[in-house]
DNA sequence: GTAGGTCTTGACCATACGGTCAGGAAAAGA
DNA sequence: TCTTTTCCTGACCGTATGGTCAAGACCTAC
């Protein structure tokens, strides 16, 4: 259920192909959930065969908590990198672009992501509510903080941040959708970015 | 693959049961995915044995393709009452309430939606590029006279509605880590709309 | 009541899937 | 080179799962 804590070495071969399967698994995770995706898929798309594969990999939950593992901290970096010395108005809608980014360049982590949650967070609930929870908590104090000197507008910090995750992450989850109304000659993130920076600049104006 | 278009007639044991197993699989598909979900698991909770459920419903697909059929006109229902002859910010802040509480009253409805749409939307693709987009199309032409007249705030109306999918969609979605995140003593939904309103009335101040 | 249709089920089938294992191939070390 | 360790695989196993079927229970109309 977990992997070992010891950064146990590795030859070239176990770190070539670890990586080759979490790349590979990101893929079929994320497109077709844990109970969706099987370990043969998997292991073709990592140019391996099953067994190999369950050669690095003790099991098929392993390699999914290990992604998932792999994903929080990504995650959440750029809400902590959000600072409280800085601009507000900078500050937020900075936030805004750095996560915007990250549904641009890393939409399959995203997906897998909200397929984690959306399916009750089975695996994640302790993160969630430990870790997540904190980070919120302390960037919504600053939030408040910010409101209170009359620098942004009062708005339920908790529920700004909210906007902020669904906002740029409806661009890397329900990407398909957002192409097919868009049509052909869009540039979905480029529109994105515009439209949330108008957003939250109108929203936060003191 | 498609239910029989004539509405061939039902005894009140057929109604009774394709409602139960309808109801049950919304339940099971919503929280565990299209390959998550059994039959065995949806018979259960609608009280059949598997080879019973499978007297009502040809197949599992059947089943599904069932449930998202009716899904859509509900889906959409709220963006076609925004009446272009009413008055711009009423109606879109009405529209988006409509849309927020169908999000709190029918979470598995749109957690089925959003793990179809998560996935590619196999199942969907037409009924999206087709009635959605166009729907779309039509309300945004909308949106789009209401701001050459100067009755609200010039933004891409397009990305103007996917915000109000992804903000009321969110806390359905996404209702377990809202709710982690919240902490106890909470209304998500009730701190939603009030957040919302303001958010779009400054959004759309002209 | 009873004949004819509707509904229900236990037993069964084929397949897919996660996982194991014994042994061979390939590297690495001596 | 020879030995040891690491890496890899074909064959296999047990279980879960979607789906079938023959036969029986239950309704309902006459």
């Amino acid at each position: 259920m977990q992997d070992t804590p010891m950064p146990l070495p590795r030859s070239r071969i176990q770190t070539r192909n670890r990586e080759a399967i979490l790349e590979a698994a990101l893929e079929v995770f994320s497109s077709q959930g844990f109970r969706g995706a099987t370990l043969e898929q998997i292991a073709e798309a990592a140019g391996l065969s099953k067994p190999n594969l369950l050669y690095y990999f003790p099991s098929k939950e392993v390699v999914h908590s290990t992604l998932l593992a792999g994903l929080l901290d990504t995650w959440l970096d750029p809400l902590r990198e959000m600072d409280a010395a800085g601009d507000p108005v900078e500050e937020i809608l900075g936030y805004v672009r750095r996560k915007l980014d990250l549904s641009r360049d890393f939409p399959r982590e995203s997906r897998l992501f909200a397929n984690e949650i959306l399916q009750g967070a089975p695996r994640m609930r302790a993160v969630i509510e430990g870790e997540l929870k904190a980070l919120v908590e302390e960037k919504a104090a600053v939030l408040r903080r910010w409101m209170e000197d009359g620098r942004i507008a009062r708005v339920e910090p908790v529920h700004l941040i909210f906007s902020i995750w669904a906002l740029t992450q409806h661009y890397a989850d329900f990407d398909m959708q957002v192409r097919a109304v868009l049509g052909e000659g869009h540039d979905p993130f480029a529109e994105a970015g515009a439209f949330l920076t108008t957003l939250y600049a109108r929203l936060l104006r003191p």
